[in-house]
DNA sequence: GGCCTCCTGTGAGACGATTCAACCCAGGAG
DNA sequence: CTCCTGGGTTGAATCGTCTCACAGGAGGCC
């Protein structure tokens, strides 16, 4: 097409200068009311739309951040978007959003990417401990918040008390009389996986008749491996059947009702469930599913404020201490391990 | 931090002009192995980035294609931006996503800022047929491709046939013996709804001892929305509640099976229930769901393609016709709407 | 009337990467 | 020895916007 309308074909046609032109933009009250409206009146009329990149090549900077999240389909992370991207949106700033798809490679270009891009900061679900390119941006001068994540190595953090959460999973199936218990998820390499586990383990513990946890390792979090771990712990013969699973998302919880149901189980009649994240679907599950709840939108929003408050105190050549903000799961019950059926 | 550090630090470093630097990277058979080699170097040394905007000023184009969906809590959203993300990442693009959340304001912001930004091309989940910032980018040289549409208007577009989606689903109920059906769904103003709801009567009207459908009106498509019909339709006295029930799609349908459970009806017992979508949830859900498969990884990715078609013949100053591709739906039969208790 | 302000508006640089005409020089052909 | 060729490198111009020092004019004040 045409080549694309600027400044200078406004400022001509409404007989200003280019600064002219950027001042009605920039500092309105500056520029006479005729002057302004002669320039408006030729923006509209060339449908003269702002060049963002020129604008941040002068500028130096974006008006963007960057947002990485292990899993797109799940709708955890889904709501984690929303909450970062409502408070980034009231801020003025766009949310630029990447799958890394717990593949450290796709992490690393992204994370290559929104550099190049000059983003103002990163959101960051990493994937392992392998931070090694956020220490690169953070020396280019781009804050990195890691989200869901509560160790932090010289970063913010947000997240939630895994540990904790992994205890009330368990402390609640222990309660419900369960003895014999499984963990499915995995990969160990996320910080998740080993945490919620270890809260568990701990729940455990503190009960003398209870057997150690059957693990079930699974590659992903998805339903796919709940299906597949299901038909493992269904094959188990009566006597040594676990009674309580602590399914490590609600994804693979999901996927482990379906397939105990298929392999004629009752829920939470010969096994119970519980998942964690609860996300919409586990109680919209026909047999709601228990879950550990975690303040999702929270996550997302509250990583968001921690990253803007660098941004400002790296703005005001402010001084800045790393803070990690620990949220505090909840247990929610429902049916998948309700109490008077099991063993 | 440091001001950023720029080719020209790079070229002073290894003592070449910058112009040397940038043949390096762009056009590196030009320079001989011991120069390239001393540019690497100081590259590395610095740690320099390319500033992707001042890449794109002097371009004049980007390297990203917009995307806009209605909802990124649908699982079937997810699906469709990673088909597309797919094919765009191969042609080495990057998606900006945007979620409109089926606010027409929301969904204008977001076109304008990908005007500003000067992505290559839009994809668009339209929330309604006013598409009038789409003509604004195409003057623009901007292409836009509708996905999840059927009806373009001088677009491209890529959607699945509705109207043959609702014929199945409300066929398939009607085989397995309902003649009192409700159809659930909303607003109006969507054409998936209208399309859907469509394709349900056509399919009933060749039935000749039907009732015309029960609709159910709902303000959108999630799960609370299925929550509240169904409510609604569990109240109305036996011999007159529908016994199939269409949603619109597969979140109203988990609502429904929620709210239905909860009200002591059984699935498929006393109502059957067809979903739309197929997402992975409708599977795993405990009273597995029929309903209607959308290709969604494909659907994103044909829309890709044909945006890439199209930024293509631009480019090359050829001529482009608009194409609209209409996808199969494709039943999918679960124990929701299992016969033989039906009435 | 002269001088000082305030109000508008101007125009010349940046910002960082890319491109391209021009240049230099070594080596080969004549 | 001169001319030509071509690989390797340079430097300036360019993309569109923003900023800032400055100019011109109107008005106020002494």
């Amino acid at each position: 097409m045409a080549r694309s309308v600027s400044m200078k074909d406004v400022a001509q046609l409404a007989r200003v200068s280019v600064g002219t032109v950027s001042n009605v933009l920039n500092r309105p009250s500056r520029v006479s009311s005729a002057t302004r409206q002669r320039v408006e009146d030729a923006i509209d009329k060339l449908g003269w739309v702002r060049n963002e990149s020129a604008r941040q090549l002068r500028a130096g900077r974006s008006d963007a951040v960057g947002m990485i999240v292990l899993d797109i389909s799940n709708p955890f992370f889904a709501d984690v978007i929303r909450g970062a991207e409502a408070f980034c949106h009231e801020q003025g700033y766009l949310v630029h959003i990447g799958n890394s798809d717990q593949v450290q490679d796709r992490q690393d270009d992204l994370l290559r990417h929104f550099e190049q891009h000059r983003v103002r900061g990163v959101l960051l679900a990493p994937i392992s401990s392998d931070l090694g390119l956020c220490d690169q941006l953070k020396r280019r001068g781009i804050p990195v918040v890691l989200v869901d994540r509560t160790t932090s190595g010289g970063f913010c953090a947000v997240g939630v008390d895994d540990v904790e959460g992994g205890r009330l999973a368990v402390g609640h199936l222990l309660e419900q009389g369960h003895r014999r218990l499984a963990f499915v998820g995995g990969p160990g390499s996320l910080a998740q996986v080993r945490d919620r586990r270890l809260g568990g383990d701990l729940a455990l513990a503190r009960v003398a008749d209870a057997a150690a946890m059957l693990v079930v390792s699974t590659p992903t979090l998805d339903v796919a491996s709940g299906l597949a771990a299901a038909g493992e712990i269904a094959a188990l013969p009566d006597g040594e059947r676990p009674t309580g699973v602590f399914a490590c998302n609600d994804l693979v919880a999901i996927g482990l009702l379906q397939g105990f149901v298929a392999a004629g189980l009752a829920i939470p009649g010969d096994v119970a469930i519980i998942g964690y994240d609860d996300i919409d679907f586990a109680a919209a599950s026909a047999v709601p599913l228990s879950s550990v709840r975690q303040p999702r939108f929270e996550l997302g929003a509250t990583a968001a404020r921690l990253l803007f408050d660098e941004i400002a105190a790296a703005d005001e050549q402010a001084a800045h201490s790393h803070s990690m903000i620990r949220l505090a799961p909840e247990l929610v019950g429902r049916q998948s391990t309700a109490a008077g059926r099991a063993g």
